[in-house]
DNA sequence: TTATCATATGATAAGTTTATCATTTAAATG
DNA sequence: CATTTAAATGATAAACTTATCATATGATAA
C-alpha cells in the first residue's frame, strides 16, 4: 500500500494510546514516566508509541537529566487546534458511530 | 478500548482505500461504480468502505436511478480543508516517516 | 566505574482490520 | 413480474497493528 501524507498523518493518531498521549501533550511537555503515570499505561507501550509519533513529526523529545521530555511540535499543535475547532460541531455525528468497531465483522 | 471522537474521526481516514475515496469525493459526488472505475478497486471493497465512511458521517449517499451517488458531508469538507491548509506546510515531515510501516515489527 | 533510575528496543502472541469471494437486496425498465 | 444493472452484505483468510514481556542502552551521581 502506497502511503499518502494524509494517511500517515491520520493514522498516527488513529489509536487510543497515541491519541491519549497527544491529548496529554497538548497540555504541555511530559516525560515518559509522567505520561505513564497519568495515562496508566506501561512504559514500553508509551515508548513504542512515542517513537511512532516522533517519526511522524508529531512530537519531539529531549533529555533533561535522566528523563526524556516530549512535546508536540508547533506544526502539529496548529493542525490539532484547527481540527479541534471543527470537531466541536462535528462531535455528535461521531459519537453515534459504531462503524469502525462493528462493520465488516459479524459476530466473531 | 473506549472510543474518543478524535480516534473515530482519524481512524475513518487512516487507511488508503478510504483516504482515496474521500480525496476523490472532494472533487465532487460519485456513484459507487464511478469510484470503482477511477480508483481501480473492487466494488465490494468500495461499498464496505463507503459504509464505514457513511457511519462516521464523512459521506452520505442517495439513489439516483439505479446507482447510489455519494458525497462528502459539508462538515467534513470544512474539516478536510482546514487540515489541508496546514498539511501543506507539514508535508515534508510526513514524507520521511516510515514509522507506521516499520516500527514495532522486525524483519517478518 | 558501577549502581540506579529512565527510556528504548526486540520478539512474539493476541487482537484488529482488510480485501476478497459469494450471495443478496435494490431500482428501474421492458 | 422477470430481467438487468448497481450496490450492499456476510464470511473468512490474510495482513497488519498492538500490547506485553524481557532485555538493552542512556544518563547521572556516588
Amino acid at each position: 500500500m502506497k502511503e499518502t501524507p494524509y494517511k500517515l498523518f491520520f493514522r498516527a493518531v488513529s489509536n487510543k494510546t497515541r491519541c491519549d498521549i497527544v491529548s496529554l501533550l497538548m497540555k504541555g511537555p511530559k516525560s515518559v514516566t509522567q505520561l505513564c503515570r497519568k495515562l496508566g499505561f506501561e512504559q514500553s507501550r508509551v515508548s513504542h508509541n512515542l517513537k511512532c509519533l516522533e517519526m511522524c513529526g508529531f512530537v519531539s523529545g529531549k533529555y533533561e537529566g535522566k528523563s526524556r521530555v516530549y512535546s508536540l511540535t508547533p506544526e502539529v499543535m496548529q493542525v490539532l487546534n484547527a481540527i479541534d475547532r471543527h470537531l466541536v460541531k462535528y462531535h455528535e455525528h461521531l459519537k453515534s458511530c459504531g462503524a469502525l468497531e462493528n462493520h465488516m465483522k459479524a459476530k466473531r
